[in-house]
DNA sequence: ACTGAAACGCAGATACT
DNA sequence: AGTATCTGCGTTTCAGT
């Protein structure tokens, strides 16, 4: 179990994680030295995963958001050989895809990409995801417009494996 | 422009966001003040947008992932009272719903959800997505299994508006 | 735009409650 | 699991280059 105070950590950590310890401390009413024996116990707990900085993609020209559905015949894939990387473990290794996600009922992979426009969608579809074995067919849905993108979670007190 | 060093401190930075800046400092060989003065002029060119704390889906009860497409009349929206909030507006202010997107070919709208399990799921689509005016139907695909997800791109020195 | 010095404030350890 | 205290270290400002 999570109680206030922790959660109450998490929430300012999640509005700005790079802040001073102190200010965390002050925030809560405690003392500096009890609000890090926190911080670190939600770390190696787990509950914590790491602290990101987070970047503007319009500033390095990455404006174009896509999914791509992709098609992926398994009996092909299994029956080749065993060692080599499957599918989606060559897909996640691509720096432009964001996201590999197996979805149910369609029998094939969802991938989240960002990229620079739709050229370099078309040439990362042509010579990466395509040419790939046991890759039957895509799909590809690009965004219009984007009103709201967070990693952000509501956080209550009901944890789980505690 | 951004330059070589500039890039260097990101990097650093997408690494492992809360670190002093001393540490940033000495990995690329340069004084604490001077990394300083570049980590500040970042943030104010709205290159680094601010940081976030990662934490762990699972130990919050979010296990499950969910893609919905939401199939939109706008007609009947626009025709209605101008003041209120539009469809997008409503559904992104919703925690649950993590991303919010038009996409290009279907006249619809894409949403990213995260929520503990298909009972939750189903809640939030009879209760607050689907009752909501101008929806006139939704399509839902959720995740088995995920193998990348990530925030992280690619970043180089080719830099627009500088 | 970077360095180095100095003042100030924080981190992290310890002892105790 | 909390506070109080202390030392060493990091942050931040500023003058100089």
């Amino acid at each position: 179990m999570i109680d206030e105070i922790s959660l109450n950590i998490l929430n300012i950590l999640q509005e700005k994680a790079r802040i001073p310890n102190v200010e965390v401390a002050r925030q809560v009413g405690m003392a500096p030295s009890a609000v890090l024996e926190r911080i670190r116990k939600l770390e190696k707990q787990g509950i914590i995963d790491g602290y990101e900085v987070r970047l503007n993609p319009e500033q390095f020209n990455r404006r174009l958001i896509a999914f791509i559905f992709v098609d992926v015949d398994t009996t092909l894939v299994s029956a080749s050989d065993p060692d080599q990387d499957r599918v989606h473990d060559i897909l996640a290794k691509m720096p432009e895809i964001q996201e590999v996600h197996d979805v149910a009922g369609e029998d094939c992979l969802l991938l989240k990409v960002r990229v620079a426009d739709h050229q370099e969608l078309g040439t990362l579809l042509r010579d990466n995801i395509r040419p790939l074995q046991g890759v039957r067919s895509t799909r590809t849905l690009t965004v219009l417009f984007t009103h709201k993108e967070t990693t952000r979670f509501p956080i209550s007190g009901i944890l789980t494996g505690q």
